[in-house]
DNA sequence: CATTCTAAG
DNA sequence: CTTAAAATG
């Protein structure tokens, strides 16, 4: 199973982009979307042939995560039980070959006043997640606006007190982890700098000045070959794509 | 002199189109403009040369006239004395050799319920052009969305409901050209057919289905040839130019 | 700096 | 269809 999890910045930006070529070329099994931006739109993966499951937000052009797979996923469920963040669509899963697959998409805290709607998001996820880990396996794949550790980051010093990198974020991060979910992409890396995402502003890309906010996580599987799409340019965001190897449990 | 009036649909999008090398390559004298959709510019227009005085609407993107002037304007004036139509930046006017120079930008009743707005408007600039002529020689320019006869419109018959060419609209631009303000532009064509504006849409321009509703009015003075500029698409309206030749009374 | 939506034409 | 701005990232 090879899946990849990609903050699009908009469906249609992406696809104007060169979305579907690169789907054809990687031929991912599971696609985990995060900020769609749009309403569902199934024609865009169903002429690549993919099934597709969305959970917008309510207000249009914002968020919105969606799963496209080429077998359709069974147990589908949305949000976290919780109004306000379910408004935005910010969760979906569903189950294929026995293992649960989730998009997630954190909220953002760039904008100041937003971070304690941010805070409030981190143990509601770390709640769904204690959950789903019970129920089997699972990836949890997406966009958590956190950078972990200073690896996960050019810049670390200075951002220590930008959200993304704030102490209780990284603090929450660390659990989250160690309530049973596997860090794949930074098992693949060891020690090394690999980013997903890069400020619009002039030079952050071209300078490498990143951060290492997507994730995909894993729990009673492990995702092997997980690497960081930095060329791919579809988005802010690289894609972030693994290989489900060995079942464990 | 030679003057220019031009709805812009946005100053910012007709500078991306090319506007400052057609004015270097026209070098106008006056440039009426309507539809500017922003604040005071004069950076565009100084470096070009130009003086500009600037009517803006209230609401940031929306309306607007301005007039650019190789030679500074005199007595300066600005609205209807409305305090709606004031409001968003429909009139500007400033004297130039003893000739008044006044860009007008009439409201569009395309969207239905504008239409009543659009209503009242008309009298309150006849009334500004009744004074403005029993002060001296004047150049009334700028967008009037009222095509005046069926030689005005390519489809005059499917349009005779249509706001912009409505029974009222027409006979209240007959009675303005009644009160001693002479069309320059219908002079110059006779009975030929002369558009200044095209929809957007698909194929009007290829087909030429405009409408003629941009003008240059004179009292006192006439302007000679008054000409279209088809060709230059600055705009979905065409820049209609004539040359101040003989001063009358 | 980039995206989508909206209001307006 | 096109524009500009607003909200959001």
């Amino acid at each position: 199973m090879h899946v990849v999890t990609l903050n699009l910045n908009g469906l249609r930006s992406a696809v104007k982009k060169g979305l579907p070529d690169w789907i054809s070329t990687q031929s991912p099994d599971v696609l985990l979307l995060q900020e769609v931006r749009a309403g569902p739109m199934p024609e865009v993966f169903g002429a690549l042939g993919y099934h597709s499951v969305w959970h917008p937000a309510q207000r249009p052009g914002y968020s919105g995560v969606a799963i496209a797979s080429r077998e359709p996923l069974e147990q589908l469920e949305t949000g976290f039980g919780d109004e306000l963040l379910d408004a935005e669509g910010r969760l979906i899963s569903g189950v294929l070959g026995g293992v649960r697959y989730a998009s997630v998409y954190l909220p953002s805290g760039a904008r100041g006043e937003r971070q304690d709607f941010k805070d409030r998001s981190l143990p509601l996820l770390s709640a769904w997640a204690a959950d789903a880990i019970s129920r089997g396996p699972l990836v949890l794949g997406g966009d958590f606006n956190v950078a972990h550790t200073e690896l996960d980051i050019k810049n670390w010093r200075s951002n220590q007190k930008n959200s993304g990198f704030l102490p209780h974020e990284r603090a929450w991060m660390t659990e989250l982890l160690q309530s049973g979910l596997h860090d794949n992409h930074r098992a693949a890396l060891g020690e090394q700098a690999a980013y997903t995402w890069w400020s619009n502003r002039a030079g952050a890309y071209a300078n490498d000045v990143g951060w290492r906010i997507d994730y995909l996580l894993s729990s009673g599987v492990r995702l092997g070959q997980v690497q960081a799409h930095r060329a791919a340019r579809l988005s802010d965001h690289a894609p972030l794509s693994g290989i489900l190897t060995n079942m464990l449990d």
